[in-house]
DNA sequence: GCGATCAGCT
DNA sequence: CACAGCTGATCGC
């Protein structure tokens, strides 16, 4: 469950996925899904005041998760204010603050998710730099490096913050089998009970959320049926869900549910009451999480829990692997947990997830003083006019994105960093100092060695080595030969499609994309029937909304500075050059020792 | 009467 | 066991 308080640090006039207390006063609100836990406030009296005495602020989410908040009467006063964004269309919004008129410009994409139907991450690009909320996602291995719109000029975006789904961020749920492994063992434990007679039926017992339309739609097709479920307003606008389930009770599988489900299914009785003759054959399923810590019970995505009864392994949540290749692959500098996963607390959980993040100054950012040749221009410029707007001359954090987060503010003389080489960006001081080594985590403690075997193979990376690594495949190379042989796959080196992936036009239409490498895409495409059942494209698109979208005719206006590319190929302040090595370690030099940076050698 | 919150349950 | 959410009790406004 969902315990983000609905703000990040960087952009704090939005708000996410919460919609009470402080977030009344956002100015533009962003809902990543339609689970309740994420809708906290969303029908609030003070909230529908709010909108009514504003003229600017509006809900940005998914088409999908658009269609099912309005499927609920009680919401549908947002119409008005909803505006749907397709996914992996980046869009500039207008932060506006409507009493005294100033505004901020904020890029915002929708990235899929794979949690449930509409389910998105958003990514900022501001500013403030780039921020990432994943709201809840159940993304597989290697999936983060597919998706074009975290990499810019071929390379991870520089990521300032990620603010992650750590449901399962807990060795206790170190790997989760994959979504195709458990769909399919479903699917072939309701085969065999079908088969056996038409009075043979399955009742699956899902919960109250939108999340399990893939395993219905799944079931549908590979039984030439449809699945009995409540209610199908919902899906109203959505067919490719829509031809697979029904209000029909003769069917031979149901999702519906009753209060007293449970006592039906002990008298072979569904819950819709359609077998009170008695001589249905109720076979029972129970989607649940198993984890699955040791690897000789990975094969165990069903289980037997009593007569006619199973728990199935579904998962919309990635597990503790999962989340780490992900934040892993991006390397932020900071990241915050959206959940405290159970039994755990937000310190360890906290202090767990800062192992991921980045360790040194990123090498392609090493570049970034010239930024500072840039702004010390415009600060002369400003003795002469004014300064800009948004310029805030107090902070350096968009000096050195990386460095600045990275470094202590002044650091001791003592340092014993002397860099001589090309190679001193790498010997900058470690970030994250608090970062407690894994040896002292108390996780490790209470596991049995299988699993802290299992847990070391995916945390080892990027530790313990300072050989050079001068660019992003010799990091990529590092992490996955620190997982060989665990079940976290083989190791995909993105940079093999992505080469590819960027000459294909995006379509900007939501549109799920093909998997770019054979390679990654695994023998059943997973990934590919995935998102093409999590990211349902809809007649209402946001063409309505185009306006919103950069073109050709806005090119030449300045892009925020995250906006252009992470590499060296940013365009350049006038006669400026690349700073040869010497030039590079004496800046490091005085960086190292604490000095004003601001006067160039 | 309504909303917020929590415990209990599935 | 663990995913989300319903129901009912209680309290405050």
């Amino acid at each position: 469950m969902s315990s983000f308080a609905g703000r990040m640090k960087e952009y704090p006039n939005i708000s996410l996925d919460c919609f009470d207390r402080d977030n009344l006063h956002a100015r533009a609100y962003f809902l990543s899904h339609c689970h309740k836990d994420h809708m906290r406030g969303i029908k609030a009296p003070k909230l529908k005041r709010r909108l009514r005495s504003s003229s600017r602020v509006k809900l940005y989410c998914s088409p999908v998760t658009k269609e099912l908040l309005l499927s609920s009467r009680k919401h549908l006063f947002w119409e008005q204010y909803i505006v749907p964004l397709e996914l992996e269309s980046p869009t500039q919004i207008s932060l506006v603050d409507e009493a005294s008129g100033e505004s901020e410009e904020l890029v915002v994409t929708l990235l899929p998710a794979g949690h449930c139907p509409g389910s998105v991450m958003f990514l900022f690009e501001g500013r403030r730099g780039n921020v990432l909320y994943t709201g809840d996602f159940r993304l597989a291995l290697g999936d983060v490096a597919r998706m074009e719109h975290l990499h810019s000029g071929g390379r991870v975006k520089d990521i300032r913050s990620v603010y992650v789904d750590s449901t399962f961020f807990d060795p206790r749920f170190y790997q989760i089998p994959s979504r195709e492994t458990c769909v399919s063992a479903i699917v072939r434990l309701v085969g065999d009970w079908v088969a056996r007679s038409a009075l043979h039926v399955v009742w699956l017992n899902c919960k109250a959320a939108y999340g399990y339309e893939y395993l219905f739609t799944r079931l549908g097709q590979e039984f030439n049926t449809r699945v009995h479920v409540d209610n199908l307003l919902m899906f109203r606008r959505m067919p490719e869900i829509l031809s697979y389930v029904t209000r029909e009770r003769r069917t031979q599988i149901h999702a519906c549910r009753h209060r007293k489900s449970q006592q039906y299914i002990h008298g072979n009785r569904l819950p819709c009451a359609c077998g009170t003759g008695a001589d249905l054959r109720v076979l029972s399923i129970k989607p649940s999480t198993m984890w699955f810590g040791e690897r000789t019970h990975a094969g165990d995505v069903v289980i037997k829990s009593g007569n006619n009864a199973f728990r199935a392994c579904f998962s919309f949540h990635s597990s503790y692997c999962e989340v780490k290749d992900f934040l892993s692959y991006l390397q932020p500098v900071q990241v915050f947990p959206n959940v405290v996963p159970m039994g755990s607390t937000l310190a360890e959980v906290t202090r767990m997830l800062r192992m991921t993040c980045r360790k040194r100054p990123r090498d392609d950012l090493a570049y970034k003083p010239l930024g500072l040749l840039k702004r010390r221009r415009r600060c002369h410029l400003a003795t002469l006019t004014t300064a800009p707007p948004d310029a805030d001359p107090d902070s350096d954090d968009d000096l050195f994105d990386g460095l600045a987060a990275a470094l202590p503010k002044k650091l001791p003389r003592t340092s014993q960093h002397h860099p001589d080489e090309h190679s001193a960006p790498q010997a900058a001081p470690q970030a994250a100092p608090d970062a407690t080594p894994e040896e002292d985590s108390p996780w490790l403690v209470a596991r049995d060695r299988s699993n802290i075997n299992n847990f070391m193979d995916c945390t080892e990376s990027n530790d313990d080595d300072d050989s050079e690594e001068d660019d992003q495949s010799d990091r990529d190379q590092t992490k996955w030969l620190g997982q060989t042989g665990s079940p976290c796959g083989e190791p995909p080196k993105w940079e093999d499609f992505f080469t590819v992936d960027s000459q294909n036009n995006l379509n900007g239409q939501g549109q799920a994309r093909r998997p770019l490498s054979p390679a990654l895409s695994g023998p059943s495409s997973e990934r590919e029937d995935d998102v093409a059942a999590f990211s349902l494209s809809l007649s209402a698109s946001a063409s309505d909304h185009s306006w919103q979208k950069r073109d050709a005719s806005e090119a030449d206006e300045p892009l925020p500075s995250s906006q252009s590319s992470s590499d060296f190929d940013v365009a350049c302040t006038p006669d400026s050059k690349r700073p040869t090595p010497e030039q590079l370690a004496r800046l490091y030099r005085k960086l190292a020792d604490g000095d004003d940076l601001s006067c160039p050698d």
